[in-house]
DNA sequence: GTCTCTGCAAACGATTTGCACTAGT
DNA sequence: ACTAGTGCAAATCGTTTGCAGAGAC
């Protein structure tokens, strides 16, 4: 369950996801791909473009909008579609849900493998399949919780 | 679980929830009323204007964002965040997940009580306190995957 | 050299905001 | 008359796109 951070069989992960993909490895793809795979937070494409500034200055944004987007085609990313204005995304990809506070929009990782099981309702089958289950739990997350007493 | 639709019952509860908030039920709050419980859909702020303006050729398209942000904040809707760009609007305000398909985008009201009633993993006592759960399901409604045999 | 990828700037689309007018109490 | 609520238009903000140059194989 742990963030691995950015290691050397990261990198021979991206190299044959984006060879099997047929597009290339570059030199941007990769610093995006890293900066991904160290955050342990749910940054959103600008997030991804300041921290990435401080190596390459040259970077731009629609860039790693781009970027972001075939990751997500590929499947290395996700996408998050919060009650936040701007898209966040995720690199892990085992099976998770999220928890967002609702006063500071801090978004956590949430593992619950019984629910993953679930049998869905019935009702379901007739109106399509399912291919993906993602649950949102919305609150206040304890720091904000022991703000409000003050 | 059925919609209502709009009736007298209605009328009287959007009625005593503005005065409970001490803001005024106006013409055009409440035609939106009326239009967004007459919607068996998720309909976005432009789709209920559209629709309003049938009625009412000069509501103006900001009143209706800012009357279904006034509705959200009093909970008489729960605004969507999916994977569209525009926020869709729910008034079905018993507990229900949604449906989402990733091709034509429809989404349909998913009721699972069960999933509704069961303990949450003990981890997220240790985030935050959880005031609400949305379960979104993704994957591809029935008339989809028929097109899709074509 | 070809062809993808990138950077730049402009475009875009949903939503918000400032302001003056309107309408209900 | 006072004040919330509205319509209009302009602004804003995240994201996307067209195009020409850059870089990889």
């Amino acid at each position: 369950m742990e963030r691995q951070g950015f290691n050397n069989k990261s990198i021979d992960r991206i190299r044959s996801i984006c060879e099997e993909a047929g597009i290339k490895l570059t030199h941007q793809r990769l610093e995006i791909f890293k900066e991904l795979m160290n955050a342990t937070d749910h940054p959103s494409a600008e997030d991804i473009h300041v921290r990435l500034q401080k190596r390459i200055p040259t970077v731009a944004l629609d860039t790693v909008y781009r970027t972001l987007a075939t990751f997500d085609e590929l499947g290395i990313t996700r996408k998050l579609h919060l009650a936040n204005k701007r898209n966040l995304f995720d690199v892990n990809l085992t099976q998770h849900h999220h928890f967002v506070c609702d006063r500071c929009r801090k978004v956590e990782d949430i593992y619950w493998p019984d629910f993953d099981k679930a049998t869905l309702p019935e009702t379901v089958v007739g109106i399509g399949k399912v291919r993906s289950r993602h649950l949102e739990l919305h609150g206040l997350c304890n720091t904000c919780l022991e703000q409000n007493k003050e």
